[in-house]
DNA sequence: AAAAACACGTGAGGC
DNA sequence: TGCCTCACGTGTTTT
């Protein structure tokens, strides 16, 4: 019954399991379990086996929620506070994000694909000629992606430049950088 | 024992409680267990009260971690299988994709800017100032922090890159190289 | 009143 | 070896 009012407020405060735990190592490992600890037979120590594994679990059950509270606070548009609903909203508001991600990249590649364009201020063709270079570019050194045990990665290429790695989905929009002035 | 096969497969495929449901909900409210569901004395019913409790939880459980598994294959860089982890992860990723898009929309507004400045006045001072940028930004490339989250947000200009050009918001995803055969 | 969501303890299994 | 993660069934609370 008192309880109920502490369970209300689980997701708001980060709670303490302070006078349950005390009473749980002390006397349940010999009451109503017909379990016990092999390891209990050494000494009268309370804190031994299984109820060492009981806060273990609850400081694991504990860390999940506290996670999964986090991830509701920055999601913005939540519709319910069950579990399962956070992480549907959350894989829904990643998935938006990541079009409009997309999207906007593409915007800004032409806003820059156009500006290179006029800096060329003579020929339009080059502009075509520019995307058919990132194809090429794309063999000069390319790694396929062989993730260890992530199996649900996409196919995506890694490039390398340099002393870096880059995914080949953001080279989509290359600028050939002679459009600019050279580097002093 | 047999059941170790098939915790092996759990995130990768839908799993189905065909069997054990049925001699679940069939034997188990009577025999091994001390507890004796109150609304069975109503009848010989035998998915009444506890079992369908127990055949609830289990969707339930299963409709939680199937949203996990889809939460994991749409982030990109998921470190561990943990169920925490991949809360974890994802709440970084969110992070990262919101304070990118942020830097995007500012970046947009600047090359709007700029390109509207080409387009009456002179080009040459633009293309220095964006050189300057270049040069900032070039000495700025340590940033993607190996593994999880707390990835910098430098201002996003130009970056020269061999004979091309990067718009610095691409560089989200960049690998250091080194630490791409280790990582993982 | 019934269904849904939760926290809990517990055994199994994997490094 | 012990620690950690997990699924499970159960009782309780919320809707």
């Amino acid at each position: 019954m008192e309880d109920s009012n502490e369970y209300q407020w689980y997701w708001e405060t980060n709670r303490f399991y302070n006078a349950e735990e005390l009473i749980g190592s002390l006397s349940l490992d010999n009451t109503l379990s017909a379990y016990v600890d092999p390891s209990a037979a050494d000494g009268g120590q309370p804190s031994s086996g299984a109820s060492r594994n009981i806060v273990s679990e609850r400081n694991r059950r504990q860390k999940l929620n506290d996670r999964l509270y986090a991830l509701r606070a920055i999601v913005p548009n939540i519709t319910k506070m069950d579990k399962a609903s956070i992480v549907k909203d959350s894989i829904n508001y990643i998935q938006e994000l990541q079009e409009q991600e997309e999207r906007i990249q593409g915007e800004i590649a032409q806003l820059e694909y156009s500006r290179a364009c006029e800096n060329q201020a003579d020929q339009t063709s080059l502009c075509k000629k520019n995307k058919r270079t990132v194809h090429e570019q794309q063999h000069l050194s390319s790694y396929v992606s062989g993730g260890a045990g992530s199996s649900a990665s996409p196919p995506i290429q890694v490039i390398e430049v340099g002393h870096y790695l880059f995914l080949s989905s953001f080279f989509c929009h290359l600028i050939p950088f002679h459009s600019y002035d050279n580097k002093t």
